[in-house]
DNA sequence: GACAGATATATCGACTTGATATATAATGCC
DNA sequence: GGCATTATATATCAAGTCGATATATCTGTC
């Protein structure tokens, strides 16, 4: 999912292949890596379809090829961060950017996704009571479970900051 | 890194490739899938490195090739639990099965690199107060900020806990 | 005996990763 | 000025993974 970090990118403004790498390095690098074979390959995919277009540009420096988002780009950008399985860490990169009732639905649809995740890994950890799985398998559930809780009242204090505005 | 936990398993009991795909998606269900589509190439690879044997098992059912590990298999495995690179969600999964002193190194090895996790990421939240970066990517370094101190405080209780045994 | 659903192995295309190749431009520094 | 080092920039490769699908067989049940 290179995609959506992309275009949100060359939403702010156009941009060459190497200096993408840096900016995406910058702020997905908490959570993955950033590889010239995933990105170059994605961008040609992205000029093939019409939503960047790369113009080469020769002032100073090697030879760049500066990518320009396209209106077309700007509608796959809206498609990306509607879509409740692009990965949600991604799409708060640029939740900044949507506007605020499609906000604060994006944040609600994931609070409610914790927290059905939570009800089901509270399920599992009442079903391992009953056998005897070791102690460190237990623990593992128990972090999963502390992970949620902080998640879900993290992005609750999120939603309700945005009723705020 | 399918390979670990189907060494992990094999070391309980022989399985066959079906089997050890429901185990390995009961088990690691909660951080990853498990695809057909690297789960027998890796089978078909372990064999020919001699670290697990399969065999065909005609008595029920649809033909099954049932793999059991091998000396070679199990030292694999100690080196993959002693990789520093390795997940760690993985390594703990199998925890259990290696001895009580490699046990307590694995641990205070992920804490110490959560801990300097901890105090890169406070660096960038010190760099980011100064710009004016916005305020749902500095929500994001918060809760990637709390998830690290919950780590940190969970993995130091379970240290406790071995030198207690 | 027919049909649904579970069991079992296998493979495909698309994609990602990590490494490396191949350039040129900028920079440091004596 | 000259020269090495580092940064910039694009590109590609082998290996591995994912998600889907193909192709069987076996089991239960009405």
């Amino acid at each position: 999912m290179i995609e959506l970090p992309i275009l949100g990118l060359l939403k702010e403004m156009p941009l060459h292949g190497y200096e993408l790498k840096r900016r995406l390095e910058n702020i997905v690098g908490y959570f993955g890596t950033v590889s010239y074979g995933s990105l170059y390959p994605m961008l040609r995919k992205l000029e093939e379809r019409g939503q960047v277009t790369g113009s080469v540009n020769e002032q100073t420096g090697p030879s760049r090829i500066v990518y320009r988002i396209t209106s077309e780009g700007e509608a796959r950008f809206s498609e990306l961060m509607q879509d409740p399985g692009a990965p949600f860490n991604l799409k708060m990169l640029f939740i900044h950017s949507i506007q605020p009732s499609e906000r604060v639905r994006l944040l609600e649809q994931q609070r409610d996704e914790w927290v059905r995740k939570l009800e089901e890994r509270r399920g599992d950890q009442e079903r391992i009571a009953e056998r005897n799985i070791h102690r460190y398998r237990a623990a593992l559930l128990t972090r999963a479970i502390e992970h949620l809780e902080r998640d879900i009242a993290w992005i609750q204090n999120l939603i309700e900051g945005e009723d705020q505005l």
